[in-house]
DNA sequence: TTAGGGTTAG
């Protein structure tokens, strides 16, 4: 009643009215400490009444005009009302006026200590609680209940727990129910497993187990003890769960069995309030169940239930869990349509996911809207910069943060050591350390797992080790780390040993080292390790499948590679687009040029990476027309191409001899799409002009170069002049890739086979001299096959494979037919060839003799194939009318009817 | 009783 008066204008006047009628009937013949009568107990049930509804809308004005009221009518001499009085100025926040009527009241029974005791603590005010506490001449239950309850609601749940253990050691005081919840919900808090099956144990002792609010509180204590299964035990066993047991039980089945079990769970709730939706759409959220999560979003609303911002956290979070900026931009609109303010819970969950979806900006304009930063806000913001890789915005903010002041925790000091791994700058991220360190931070395993990740990405593996060494627990990502840092500074052994004796791996675990056997190129280690995780039962998820099929791509294991395919299919992971991204790349390597064609066409929404393997494996097949149709597909398709899409084009353009398409495209690449040229696209052109015989052009290229060229670029001149026989060209080059000491053998062979052709053959000497001066030797060359699901691997003069007499015959016998049709000669006129038994002669001979006539012969090498092993293909390929696919170091050489796809330039 | 941000693999 008294709050309709109370959306009037004129509260005061109302309020009066509603007295005024008692109060002219009775001021006369109430005498001040008369027997009260029933028109007085009437007033008084009225004041007490209307002080209560003052307390709970916390109205000051209205507070101290009820005060007034009273001291005119003169019941300010009855406990009872005082009492209320000192209980509706604490609600309305005026401790002080109620720590004045309470000094002020001469008989005071317990009810006014205890009233006075659950002001003081609910103003905060611990010490005054305590001192009236410890004052009062007489206590009862209820006094002992509201020190509990005042300690629990100020934080202090270990003082909560010693009030009763106080309570229970006494005689003159027995805890009631309400004693039991309080100190359970203070055991949950604390999260003591034996504290809380202790207090289970004078619950019993004390004969409160049948009762429902001391059951359902137990029921909650368990389940933030992390004991599910007892709370399970009591919640089955008990008769009428309330819906605060229901709604503790479906967060304990979630932790149990899972969140499908929890859901069953809810589905056979007599009833559900938001609170059970909230539950159960936060379990949904956090059990990566994004789906789910959003259709009981939706059948929530459409029971009628009003989401409120934890709601909206939890459905945000799903949705930025899968980058689905869609629905997140429709949470938005619906959060400022139904609710006006965002606050901060909302908030941040808006600027993580816009951040995560790339729009830092919108992020930043949600973060300018919310009135009450927090850390969470503030690291939310600053996790945005850094995922959208924005380093500087990331340090300013963190900088501003610091100012304001809001304090960091570790999420802010993990996040920020983010910004610094991207960076590879070892120093602020040491400074980070260091003031982690200042300002007495007990550092968390993730902090230190961030620290570990930000020295091993800016080269510092003994720092990065130190701070594992230092580490009192680690948990897997911290070993997974250590794997990480130390095959990405080059050493896979070491990597290996602590993959070895890590207590316990994780699929990210397994990837981390698979990935570390690829990228090193130690592809078969790499699949070795596929295999045992297989074995183990360790479930592969979308990265495995896009290491491991690039383990088959750069080992041209096509059969093991179609295999993986097919368990990637079989897993789920078949339409993943990252996967099938490697797809493209592992057939294209393998020369099936076809297949990955059929991959691409299968994506329904290309990304740049599809577009980008698509191009490449073209570029490397020679099939320069076809990049180029790509590439203008692409940009017609609305995508942005980068510098690596820009590298496969001018390579198309390449081979295909497009010469002013590839000016066009390097102009492009520049002024249009504003990318800065790297010398692989230098690289790119003078391969382009040097194939075309534009020998001078491609050097002219070269000396505009704004930076300095590199063996690569080098390398594609010494190319050009190989082709053109140009060997005054040949040596500036050659003398550039001396200068940068490159330590690729592979230009100094070219050259040396440059004057061999010539017949220099001083100038031979001279380069096998500079290349034991600096001890440059030949790398290895080998070449393999695959037959009968393995690969066989050949080097020069094999005699390691258990079938090389057999191998070095065949070889011998095709080598005879290409003489008999009088285009080569095994011999040259000073004996024996260097390259007479080059490793790809062997793969071609073993494959020969090993696969069905009619299967084209695929053969894989490490180097760049050579001029004599290139020749001995061509007319192999007649004699024996196969096709034959040799894939080297650069590109791939169809070989058939005697010619080359390559059209002799490689 | 229920909520938001961080660390590992491609």
């Amino acid at each position: 009643m008294i709050t309709a008066f109370l959306t009037s204008c004129r509260p005061f006047c109302i309020i009066r009215r509603l007295l005024s009628t008692h109060h002219k009937n009775l001021s006369r013949n109430i005498p001040p400490y008369g027997n009260p009568d029933r028109s007085y107990m009437e007033l008084s049930q009225k004041f007490y009444e209307s002080m209560k509804t003052c307390a709970n809308v916390q109205s000051r004005p209205l507070a101290r005009a009820l005060h007034c009221q009273l001291i005119t009518t003169g019941l300010d001499v009855s406990t009872f009302v005082l009492n209320n009085l000192i209980n509706m100025y604490s609600g309305c926040g005026l401790i002080d006026d109620a720590s004045l009527v309470f000094n002020e009241i001469e008989l005071k029974n317990v009810f006014t200590w205890n009233t006075m005791i659950e002001g003081f603590m609910c103003s905060g005010r611990v010490l005054d609680a305590e001192k009236v506490f410890d004052e009062m001449p007489q206590r009862d239950v209820v006094s002992w209940n509201s020190m509990m309850s005042g300690y629990f609601r100020n934080g202090l749940l270990e003082k909560t727990v010693e009030v009763f253990v106080s309570m229970v050691r006494r005689f003159d005081c027995v805890p009631d129910a309400y004693s039991f919840s309080c100190v359970m919900k203070a055991c949950a808090g604390i999260k003591n497993v034996n504290l809380a099956m202790q207090v289970h144990g004078l619950a019993k002792k004390f004969e409160f187990l049948g009762d429902d609010s001391v059951e359902s509180s137990m029921v909650d204590m368990y389940i933030k003890c992390d004991m599910p299964d007892v709370a399970e035990s009591i919640f089955v066993k008990m008769k009428n769960p309330n819906m605060f047991s229901w709604n503790s039980m479906i967060y304990g089945y979630s932790k149990l069995y899972g969140a499908q079990s929890a859901l069953k769970l809810f589905d056979q709730m007599p009833k559900r309030d938001v609170v059970s939706w909230n539950m159960i759409i936060s379990i949904l959220s956090k059990h990566g169940n994004v789906m789910k999560t959003l259709d009981m979003f939706i059948e929530m609303c459409r029971q009628g239930f009003r989401p409120n911002s934890m709601t909206y956290a939890s459905v945000l979070s799903a949705s930025t869990s899968i980058y689905e900026l869609t629905w997140g931009a429709h949470l938005h609109a619906r959060i400022i349509r139904l609710h006006q303010n965002i606050d901060v819970y909302v908030g941040s969950g808006l600027i993580d996911l816009y951040a995560k979806c790339g729009r830092f900006e919108k992020a930043r304009k949600v973060f300018k809207e919310i009135k009450d930063h927090n850390v969470v806000s503030w690291t939310s913001l600053i996790g945005g910069a850094v995922h959208c890789g924005n380093e500087a915005d990331a340090f300013s903010l963190f900088k501003q943060m610091k100012e304001v002041p809001v304090t960091s925790d570790q999420f802010t000091l993990a996040t920020v050591l983010g910004a610094c791994c991207a960076l590879k700058d070892l120093n602020p991220g040491t400074q980070i350390h260091a003031y982690s360190i200042r300002i007495g931070m007990d550092p968390s395993i993730p902090v230190a797992n961030a620290l570990i990740t930000m020295y091993a990405k800016c080269s510092d593996i003994r720092s990065a080790n130190n701070v594992f060494e230092l580490m009192l627990h680690r948990d897997i990502i911290s070993w997974t780390t250590m794997i990480t840092s130390f095959s990405q500074n080059g050493n896979i052994e070491k990597a290996r040993e602590y993959f070895d004796k890590m207590p316990e791996r994780n699929v990210v675990s397994w990837n981390s080292m698979l990935a570390g056997y690829v990228n090193h190129g130690f592809w078969e280690d790499g699949l070795k390790i596929y295999v045992l995780m297989r074995q183990q039962g360790v479930k592969p998820d979308c990265i495995t499948f896009v290491s491991s099929i690039g383990a088959c791509a750069n080992a041209a294991i096509q059969k093991l590679g179609t295999q993986i395919v097919c368990q990637a299919e079989k897993f789920g992971f078949g339409s993943d687009i990252s996967v099938k991204n490697s797809i493209i790349t592992m057939y294209s390597k393998c020369g099936r040029i076809n297949d990955a064609e059929k991959t691409f066409d299968s994506i329904a929404t290309k990304n740049l990476i599809s577009w980008n393997a698509m191009m490449a494996g073209y570029a490397q097949s020679g099939h320069g027309n076809q990049v180029v149709d790509t590439f203008e597909k692409m940009i017609g398709s609305g995508m942005i191409p980068d510098h690596i899409s820009y590298v496969s084009v001018l390579s198309g353009c390449s081979h295909a001899g497009l010469v002013s398409e590839g000016q066009r495209y390097f102009d492009m690449l520049i002024n249009e799409h504003e990318i800065i040229p790297t010398c692989e696209h230098y690289a790119c052109m003078v391969d382009l002009y040097g194939r075309a015989g534009l020998v001078d052009k491609a050097k002219d290229l070269i000396d505009e170069m704004p930076m300095e060229p590199n063996a690569a670029v080098w390398g594609a001149l010494l190319g050009a002049c190989r082709i053109h026989r140009n060997s005054t060209m040949a040596e500036t080059a050659l003398k550039n890739l001396v200068e940068l000491d490159a330590e690729d053998s592979g230009s100094y062979v070219l050259l040396a086979n440059l004057y061999t052709d010539s017949g220099n053959l001083e100038n031979v000497s001279n380069v096998r001299r500079i290349m034991k001066d600096k001890g440059i030797r030949k790398n290895p060359g080998c070449s393999w096959i695959e037959v009968d699901n393995r690969a066989h691997v050949f080097t020069v003069d094999d005699t390691n494979h258990p079938r090389i007499n057999d191998v070095y015959n065949a070889l011998r016998e095709i080598i005879r037919k290409i003489e008999e049709t009088g285009m080569y000669v095994k011999e040259d006129g000073f004996g024996n060839k260097d390259s007479a038994y080059h490793s790809e002669k062997l793969a071609l001979a073993f494959g020969l003799m090993s696969l069905p006539a009619w299967m084209p012969i695929h053969i894989m090498k490490n180097l760049r194939i050579c001029d004599d092993c290139h020749l001995v293909m061509k007319l192999a390929s007649r004699v024996t009318s196969r096709e034959l696919v040799v894939r080297d170091a650069n590109r791939f050489h169809r070989f058939k009817d005697g010619c080359c796809s390559c059209r002799d330039y490689w």
